[in-house]
DNA sequence: CTTGACTCTGGACCATACTCCAGGGTCTAT
DNA sequence: ATAGACCCTGGAGTATGGTCCAGAGTCAAG
């Protein structure tokens, strides 16, 4: 396949493919004598991965580590391993907040159907109280 | 309170505080004769959410469109209750593909003590696959 | 064998979300 | 009344994650 192909099956731009690669998120892929480059159909996997990781509001880097900790599983066991649970507990973290804000916003939807002030159902306190003042 | 006492118990910075002003995230305060910034506690609320929603991976204007939809719910009912299902809707969304996301690590932590190519256990695969290749 | 769609590299440019001055004034404790 | 910590505005600079050329070559169809 070639780069217009594989960007168009993922959905991302030509140019972010070539700056994926670049920036070490994709192997450069094989050329042909022309320079064209030369990809296998599995690489839109990989540029999926990346765009919905992106949405879901990882950044290149974390998304960098999370490849790698796939494609170098082979080699040092124990050490990704650990590397992937301290991803998962990050991980279990943003969910558990995103359910706290989703909870906020049901009962901003469900109990605020346009009366008062709406101090009770707040989606601000969903994120911000539990913390205490630092120092 | 000043604008350093906000941003310290808050857990930003004293330029990220003015720059959310002239953004439009959070009210600008009172002045004093001075021309200083005069704040009252709750900033520091506004604040915290701020921090923990871009940590959390939403953009500023979406942090925005949350605080709006707060602030001005006591505007206009029925349109501020579909601006917030469509916030809920996406929020969930969002909590389902890192619940997919979660499911694969998971997998990759539990079944991949370190033997052999892991192409069972992919993480690629918990967030790229569903789609088709459009066009 | 040419036309149109595609690709190459390199570098300029863009939006987002800050961060860091410079050059000035303010506040408070001693 | 002065040192040191704080604040002001305006503007420049930074990192991230790209996008958009220019100028040149490649490929497939007719």
């Amino acid at each position: 396949m070639r780069i217009g192909e594989v960007a168009r099956a993922a959905g991302v731009g030509i140019d972010a493919v070539r700056f994926y690669e670049r920036e070490g998120l994709i192997q450069a892929p094989a050329r042909r004598p022309s320079g064209y480059r030369e990809y296998t159909p599995d690489v839109v996997v990989s540029l999926r991965f990346i765009r919905r990781a992106k949405e879901l509001g990882f950044t290149l880097k974390e998304i960098a580590e999370l490849l790698r900790l796939e494609t170098t599983a082979g080699a040092t066991p124990s050490d990704v391993r650990a590397r992937a649970e301290a991803k998962l507990e990050g991980l279990e973290e943003r969910i558990r907040a995103l359910q706290r804000m989703r909870r906020a916003l049901r009962k901003l939807v469900e109990s605020c159907p346009g009366k008062g002030p709406l101090n009770e159902c707040s989606i601000l306190r969903a994120l911000a109280p539990e913390e205490r003042t630092r120092r």
